[in-house]
This record gives C-alpha cells, structure tokens and sequence, in this order.
DNA sequence: TAGATCATTGCGCACGTGTGCATTTTTTTG
DNA sequence: CAAAAAAATGCACACGTGCGCAATGATCTA
C-alpha cells in the first residue's frame, strides 16, 4: 500500500488465506469455495489489487502483447488500418504494442528485435519493408508474423494483401474506356512493395491497349508529392488522363490539375487513385477510386492471429472500383 | 532452442560461465572480464538470445511501458498526435502500449485497469473523458498520469492542453475585423471539454462585441457533421460567418456552403476552423484556422514523462493563427 | 616478495504469479 | 453411520532476470 502496486501475497494475508487462494480466485475455472472467494474478493477490493499481467506472461508464457510496428502513421489510410486493427485487439483481449518506425527501411529490423525481447506473441507489420531475414527469426522463436499489404517470396510467413493488380487493371480499363490518349501513372519516390504493383500492372494493361504512358515518382506518399507530380507533367498538354497510386497522391494531384493548371476534371483530364480514403468522398474533390476494403484487411489480420494453423497463409483481399466525378 | 525463447541459462550453459556472467554481459556498466563477454557474446549469437525484458521489470519494477489511450485515433490532428507521441517515446527507449477506446465515455476507465495491470509507468490519456476517479488510483499506485487536452479541476496530476481560450479569442476577433454580422459556433454533439471551452470563449467574446450568435452541434466530430452544419445553418441567409471548433468540422462545413448553399468563401461568408490539420491547407481548402502546436503539444507530454518531479502540473501550450483564405 | 588494493566470478535471494501434488475438509452414496 | 467420492486448500516449485554478498584471482605498491 505504501507505494507501487499491491502484491496478490498482502491480499492474502489480509483476507487470512493462502495466497495460491487468491490466485485461484482470479483464475476461472480453478477451485476455490465461496466462501474463500468472498474474502479474497472483499480484501482485494479494499487493497486495490490487479494482478500482474507481466509475472503472469512470465510462466504461461502467453504475454497477451501484438507487436504492431509501421511507417507513416499518420497518413489517412494507415492511421485507419491502426484504428481498425487496435479495437479489435482490444475485442480479443490481445494488447497492441505501437512501434513506428521514423525510417522504412533502417528501422524495421531493429524495433522487430525489440518486441522479441518484449516477447510478443505475434507480430504485424502495417507499412515499412521488413528484411526477409526477419521472416526466419520469428519462426524459430514461435512468434507469428503477420505482413499487411507486403509481398516477401516466401511461403512460411502470414501476409494479407489487396489485390493490388486488380485494383490497377479497373483503373486502365477505366481510363481506357474514357478514351483518354495519353496517361500518367504518379507513385511517390520511397517505391514500395505496393506502389510499385500497381504502377507496374497500370502500365502493362495500359500499353497493351496501345496508350502512351509516362511515368513519375518522387519524394515521399503526401498530397505534396502528388500537387508537384501534378504541376510537372500537366505542362504537357496532350496527358489527359492520370492514375496516381495513392489517394493522397491523386488528391494533391487534382488539385494542381485544376488550381493551378487550369485544366477541368474530368472533362479535360480524368484522375482515378487508389485506397479510398475519407478525403476522396469530400465534396471537393469526388475522387473516383480503387477501394481497398479496411475492415476486410482487419479481419484478415485478426483471423491470422486468432488461428493456431494458419489455413491460409496468402491472403487476397478483393479491391472495387468506386464511381465519383474525377472520370470522363 | 526447440521450441520459444533461449534463457540466459542456456547461453551460460553454451558459454561455460555462470548465468551471472551473462546477465552481467547485458547489464552496462556491470563488471565483466572481456574474455568472458567474448564468450557470452558469441554463444547468445549463436542460440538467438534476446533478454526477456518481462522478466527484467519484474524485478526492477520498471515496465517501460507507457499507457496511451485514445479514442477516434483515425481522425487526422489525433493521428498526428499518436505519430509524434510513439515516435518519442522509442527515443527515450520506452514502449507504447495503445488502447483504442471505441467509447469516448464509458470504456476509459476499464482501459486504464487493464494498463495497470500490465503495470504501466505512466499513461498519457490522448483524447476522451477520463472519470476524476482514476486520479486517486492512479496516484495510489505511483503511474504518472498525463491528460491532453483535457482539463479536470485538481492540482495532482499532469495537464498538457492549447490554450483553447486564447484561440477562440483569436477567432472572434478575426471574425469581428471582418465585420460579420451574425455568426454561427459549430461543434459537434460529443460535447467534449475542449471543444465547450473553445465553443462559449468564443461565444462570450463575439457577444460583448455586439454580434448575433447562433450555436449548432450534433453528430460526432466529423466531416459529415460539419457539412450538416452548413447545410442546416446557412437556410439563414444573414449569416455570414463561422468558427468552427474543429477544423474537420470546419471543411466539412466550407463544402457545405460552397458546393451545396451556393455561397462565396470568404465574400459572403467567413470560416475560422481549429487545429491546423494537414487538410486545412489543401489547396482546395486554404482554411483560416487556428493551429495547434504539435510538436509544443507532445513535447510536452514527453518532459512530464520524463521528469522525476513535475515542475508544472499544467502545462498550457500557445496557439496562432493561420491566416489562409476562408475570412474576409 | 609480502601485503594491500581492486577487478572478476559464482551463489543465492527476490520479483509476482500459475499449478501439480499431497493433504484435509466436505459432500454423496449405499 | 461408515465408506467412498469430490471439493477445497496449502506447500513448493517454476518462469527469467538483476543484484547484494562473499570468495577468488589479478595487479599494484613498497
């Protein structure tokens, strides 16, 4: 009572039992009487006792903790993966232990070898390239780890993915069916995993309809990016049409399209991104885009975890095109 | 090495020294011969040891972990919070245990439970409504309690907020300059502390100046709500300005007017939001809003955490405003 | 070289909990 | 009411680590 926490050893002498009494109290299903309950229960209200979750982990050896490590936390479509993934968490009374990781790609590795040492039961990678190395570690150490929109080639690890091939083919077809002449395709210049799929499938499915495409990456994920990508290639007047790989990209991109270019969307230029963002709905901008569907890509994840066999360890989450007003 | 973990027990085992030696080898500034830390090292590379820091609070009665506990962690100025938030605390080698209150009002205080139970050092409430209660205990068991942006009336624990007075101040005299007539406050039905006080400074400062105003709030603090705002509000056509306690309320409420009542921003009508999130300098937006300062903010946060004795228990953090386009 | 100082090492306890095992108490059965 | 079955209870060990304490070995001083 002095100071720190009370001690399931003080319960018990309070309540005038043994202390594996008072563990059996806060055990269900173990064998205590009511009366004995009864006393434990009074003592430790009194007290204000909570057990130790960490000594508790120490023996079980389930310490309840997730590890959830990701970049760019604060972009709109992670922070809601994040909103998503911690309350069902919390629904299954798993704990969700945040590392962000400031740099991609130097800072995985290390924050991965942290939770190690805090013993996570599982690990789930939200953003961020992870080393393949990192795939070994945790199976020898019996920690699952669950990769979100990351492609490793390997077969041994636990990875939930839209389907981010598809999600590019709707989009040319889209642009193609809106008869545009020349396209864009706007990706940021940290080229990841996923970026880099769906630029490359848009460009594919678009050249073989025989459309000339130009290409542009640069500087990080932002609606910055997106305005510059925006403000650079619409000097060409003969693009009239532009896929841009986030919708954050596509929105910095629309509005340079409009503000600053002068052009009209869609009449002159057509714009089509990909995650459906909050922002995409807003009636300033009407984004038409590739929806990845959150809740199915949680629930993916949780499933992944709850699971002692993984059934399934590639996970495909199916995409779909949402209609608003930025194409022809 | 079958199957979990390798223990500092196998690694002495491996390395012919006694346990001591290798808790010793991990421990800086503990004595160790450099032979022996030669052959502990190389033996806990070869097996894969990683200290089990569980074990180590356990004794040391320092977790690490830090408590954050929030609820909407997917609205932008939140996210950006918990992005800085958990970004420093992995500079001061603590970890963040995030709890993901999905009810503002009710789920707070089981959360807190839980994270003593996991015994937490210290818990930083990000947003929601803590009961006055959790103080006590919190004290009691010697966690370190940090609000933001919130504000209980006691001395006892730690308070970081923005100075939610002086903003409404700013945003009222903005709104007088520019010769409004009646203005209307917007915030949404969740009622939340920060948002009463900005809602009646504002009130207060805009009446004494001889202003007609009108109070709308309803819906949660979202986009939509704000666009409902608008929409509702603005059937008044002597309305001719608005502050808007959050600046999500704000955009949505600027669309609103723009797009659906048909007016001019700022000619017939004038916006001042709250927060500065990314969003409001979007160039379709360009909102005149009242910033927050961030980093001041977590900062803050991050001292109080870090001190052994708080200097100041309440913390108030300057705010400015951001002169963009939507005021006349 | 003998004595003194200092670095290194191992033993054993402590942290707070769950649980197997043997023992005691209660309940059920015939 | 006696015997058998069932329930309740306490003891002691295990989980993996840090650290105080005493003992050992190495280095330095005169």
């Amino acid at each position: 009572m002095a100071r720190g926490f009370v001690t399931a050893e003080e319960v018990a002498k309070r309540a005038g039992v043994s202390r594996s009494a008072v563990s059996r109290t806060f055990t269900p299903g173990a064998s205590v009487s009511q009366s004995v309950r009864r006393k434990v229960l009074q003592a430790a209200r009194e007290l204000g006792y909570r057990v130790n979750r960490l000594a508790q982990g120490l023996n079980n050896d389930r310490s309840n903790l997730i590890g959830v490590v990701g970049t760019n936390l604060s972009a709109p479509f992670i922070s809601k993966q994040l909103d998503l993934l911690s309350i069902g968490l919390l629904r299954r009374g798993l704990q969700c232990l945040l590392l962000n990781a400031a740099d991609a790609r130097k800072d995985i590795a290390p924050l991965i070898e942290l939770l190690f040492e805090f013993r996570a039961q599982a690990i789930v990678v939200l953003s961020g390239e992870p080393p393949s190395s990192i795939v070994d570690e945790c199976i020898a150490n019996g920690v699952r780890l669950i990769l979100v929109n990351q492609r490793l080639d390997r077969t041994d690890t636990n990875m939930v993915l839209s389907d981010d091939s598809r999600g590019a083919d709707l989009a040319a077809l889209r642009l193609i069916a809106a008869k545009c002449k020349k396209v864009a395709v706007v990706s940021s210049g940290s080229q990841t995993p996923a970026q880099v799929r769906r630029a490359t499938a848009f460009t594919q499915r678009v050249q073989t309809a025989g459309i000339e495409v130009v290409a542009w990456s640069d500087g990080p994920t932002s609606y910055e990016s997106g305005y510059q990508a925006g403000c650079d290639l619409l000097r060409d007047k003969r693009i009239d049409g532009a896929f841009c790989v986030t919708d954050l990209l596509a929105l910095g991109f629309l509005d340079a399209a409009r503000i600053e270019m002068h052009r009209r969307v869609p009449q002159d230029v057509s714009i089509v991104g990909f995650d459906d963002i909050p922002q995409a709905g807003w009636k300033s901008y009407e984004l038409t885009t590739i929806a990845q569907s959150l809740s199915a890509l949680t629930d993916n994840v949780l499933v992944a975890l709850g699971s002692d066999e993984p059934a399934t360890r590639l996970q495909v989450v199916p995409v779909s095109m949402i209609e608003r007003k930025t194409v022809r």
